[in-house]
DNA sequence: CAACGCTTTTATCATATAAATAAGCCGGCA
DNA sequence: TGCCGGCTTATTTATATGATAAAAGCGTTG
């Protein structure tokens, strides 16, 4: 009937995010479920957020702990709270999307397409930024990690590594070697979105030799200093990403129209 | 023989970062006060960060208000907490420098032409996207607001408006115009950022109509819908700033290198 | 309609107990 | 002697509880 975490709550599988540093905390897994309950809507409608003393009596907690929890979701940008006025919803645009946490609460709990397709956006102009960097900075250890990467892809294709973790390696290594903290930042957003676009738009039915021959491609040209070429050729990779998720976006959006026009 | 903040601090001047929201409230000038401990290294060397007691004693505040504001901190990534272990500064590469806050404490505080550069780097990968969106999928009203801003450039270069915040004007209102959220998130950070930018590299001796004619260019590029003129344009742009700022890098870095090459 | 007081809710404080864990202690064994 | 295993202790955060202060909406009243 609720279902929302109760106190027992002992979902055991905490790998993810940077609050995940702390395994089994209290105020760690109310931040958690709050987040998400939030970023799904739960507390948008009327009613709005409950106040201190009902949320403590809910999650069986004490009030400092919630108090806290609540900070920190503050901290994000998802909650906002005065005397007397309670504790609210903040428009969504005023939430951190750049939050690890919260893009992760946001596409593991309320995924779209529309979500995902602004993303890659955003990839399509940072990673090929960062590859052209790389390409001009890149320290020899980054390269190599960049070269495991691909052989990583390579042995995917054979079945012999895994695809999705090898293709994240793979871009999580140029954006390190860009050697801009920026880039590095949105390692762990990537990282996570990826997780989700390789996933959904899927075509991992059996890796594409041709798409591991791309990113091999950039690789050479990091390797070789050619910015240019590293940064071009990253462009039509992400576009690709992005015309499958668009494609699909359409799709979903409206189906019927497909054949009507 | 302290500098920090003792528990009297009313400094009265809070219209920035998202914290902002509320005025004089004791957890967020804690959380701005070390906040910006924090990223000038206070707290970095031997030592380390002082145990919740220690920081309560020191701030005059009770250790329930102390605690909330740690874990914002927590939340931004600046710190981590153990029992027996203490408080800890998490190493800097595990700070959300994505987060408006962060930002603005590094900017403000510890500013470093290193910094400003690679944050420049982000942007000249970013706002061309930005601009090439908008030219696609701008409202009318977005578009207006674009124009607008040009006008206040235009009138800035006559003296009659602030030639800062309507630079500024311009670029959000490119963001915004894209409609893609990522996007809009780098609103805060870019407004921040440029308000140091332009002011360290200055140049600001008198708006340069050149400069204002190259972002009506780019005004114009997003008005006829000219994605490609548009996100081209923009790089232009931002490879200017940042050639500046790189040259001004460069200067401080080697200065007596500089004539002996 | 303005000022006052009432009420709700967060903000702040004070104190106590639990849990985690680093570090020391101690005894035994090779 | 020297080292190692487990036990004890001490320190620090985590959690709980209850009380007071301050902000802010709302109605009442003069």
């Amino acid at each position: 009937m609720d279902d929302s975490a109760p106190s027992g709550s002992k979902s055991g599988h905490r790998k993810d995010g940077q609050l995940a540093a702390w395994g089994s905390n209290l105020t760690y897994n109310i931040v958690q479920d709050l987040g998400i309950a939030i970023v799904t809507g739960r507390y948008s409608g009327p009613g709005g957020f409950p106040v201190e003393s009902e949320l403590a009596k809910h999650y069986g907690a004490s009030r400092s702990i919630l108090r806290e929890a609540v900070k920190m979701l503050t901290a994000k940008g998802l909650l906002g709270a005065r005397p007397r006025q309670g504790t609210w919803v903040e428009p969504e645009d005023r939430w951190n999307l750049l939050d690890p946490d919260v893009l992760r609460w946001l596409l593991e709990r309320k995924f779209s397409l529309r979500l995902l397709t602004e993303f890659i956006e955003m990839r399509l102009a940072v990673e090929p930024g960062a590859a052209a960097l790389a390409a001009r900075i890149a320290t020899p250890a980054q390269k190599a990690k960049i070269v495991h990467a691909i052989d990583r892809m390579i042995a995917a294709s054979r079945n012999e590594d895994d695809p999705l973790t090898s293709d994240i390696a793979f871009h999580v290594a140029v954006l390190e070697a860009s050697g801009n903290r920026f880039y590095m930042q949105l390692r762990e957003l990537i990282e996570t979105a990826l997780r989700f676009s390789i996933r959904r738009t899927n075509d991992y039915k059996g890796v594409r030799l041709a798409s591991v021959m791309d990113h091999k491609r950039i690789c050479d040209a990091i390797l070789a200093g050619d910015a240019d070429a590293a940064g071009a050729l990253m462009r039509v990779l992400i576009q690709e990403a992005l015309d499958l998720v668009q494609g699909a976006e359409r799709a979903t959006l409206a189906p019927e129209q497909v054949s009507s026009t």
